[in-house]
DNA sequence: GCAAAAGTGTTTTCAATACACCCATGG
DNA sequence: CCATGGGTGTATTGAAAACACTTTTGC
């Protein structure tokens, strides 16, 4: 019996674009699953954790900045590779759009791309179904105004929080109720500013209140 | 650089007794960690899967009925064992007490016990650490309406139901109250029989309703 | 001046809270 | 008959839901 094995990491980033929330996945350029998406990840070697091991992938590998990461869920089935056997411990990672932006013109040449949660393309291995629980297990954090505080960062609307409310929740609710109970709630202040150069009367920018602490909205 | 790990599971099984929630916990016989308290486990081997190799460890190691069990964290600090670099994947076990007892003789040679979870043992390794995430993360989950009804079988009384609630997530609620809640949730069902035999008045005995979809309750 | 998107106010409804009293059993 | 624990009812309060109209911009 053979105790040995194999482990990588993989990770789910995601970000929020326009109200349209986003996750980053990388080409495939070789066999097996050439021409693939994949979630970035690595193998784990034995002088590292896996929490470091995700940091360096994020870090060195993707070069984006640090960001907030989760521990999610270890797969294991045995033909998840056919190859050989490898054991994935999945993360998820938060990222706001602003700070990306900053970083984005840096690795041009590595194949990344982000895709809407809701056009997710072919993908290599089991990461497919490893994505769909990724973006369901986000969908149960996104109540927690930790996690909003991360995905927006100064100088959101409204509007645009409620669109990723919808989305990720699938319900509906009334423009007005929202507001007020976002606005009760403590969770939020206005910036004092508003947005401009787009459709309609402009929208007052808002940041999570720092001085509030963690709890879920709604 | 070396890719090849030790993986091993644990498990931390929970169950409420009389309104005592309580965790199933090892005696160590051998070095190191001799007579300290461990969390059941076992080496993964590279044939069966981390779900496949606790079952085992749940059925054949520990003599028990299957039982409602869910992955929670993977651990992969470098110290966490001094011999050998062992990464630990880690379970939560839910069984309720019914359905304990009746296998509960079975195997009286194995040197297991029930803690209090406010009266952790010694622990072995870095299972204290474990042990309190695993409370915390089941402090979390009690909530929801499927963990409670397996905690839960058939024939609890609504004040019984109250101190696992107050317990967990450490609060007083109203006796009048809680019990209009629960009532008007639709979650429980009242089963006709009562709880006799106890000093006062005898508590109506209720089971969780199969028709209500599962959700929070709180 | 009109379409598009954002903002505001009021009424209703329902559930959570606070609170006091009565009931069934064992000793 | 009394101590112990369980069950019931009501008034109040607060937050969520339902609902229509006004404001500011770009074209």
């Amino acid at each position: 019996m053979n105790y040995e094995q194999l482990v990588e990491t993989l990770i789910g980033i995601f970000t929020v674009d326009k109200g349209v929330v986003k996750i980053l996945l990388m080409h495939k350029k070789d066999e097996p699953y050439k021409g693939y998406w994949i979630l970035p990840g690595e193998l784990l070697n034995d002088k590292e954790t896996l929490e470091d091991n995700i940091t360096d992938v994020v870090c060195d590998k993707l070069g984006l900045p640090t960001m907030y990461i989760e521990q999610f869920h270890s797969f294991s089935n045995l033909n998840r590779n056919h190859e050989k056997r490898v054991i994935a411990t999945t993360f998820i990672g938060l990222i706001n759009n602003i700070t990306l932006i900053l970083r984005k013109q840096e690795r041009e040449n590595l194949e990344l791309a982000w895709f809407d949660i809701n056009s997710i393309p072919k993908m290599g291995y089991d990461h497919d179904k490893i994505v769909e629980k990724l973006i369901n297990y986000l969908k149960k954090r996104i109540i927690d105004s930790n996690i909003l505080k991360i995905l927006f960062p100064s100088d959101f609307t409204i509007p645009e929080l409620q669109k990723v409310y919808e989305q990720l929740l699938d319900i509906q609710i009334d423009r007005r109720n929202f507001r007020k109970r976002i606005l009760n709630s403590g969770y939020i202040v206005s910036t004092g500013d508003v947005n401009e150069g787009n459709m309609g009367r402009p929208a007052k920018l808002y940041r999570f209140n720092d001085n509030k602490e963690e709890g879920n909205i709604f």
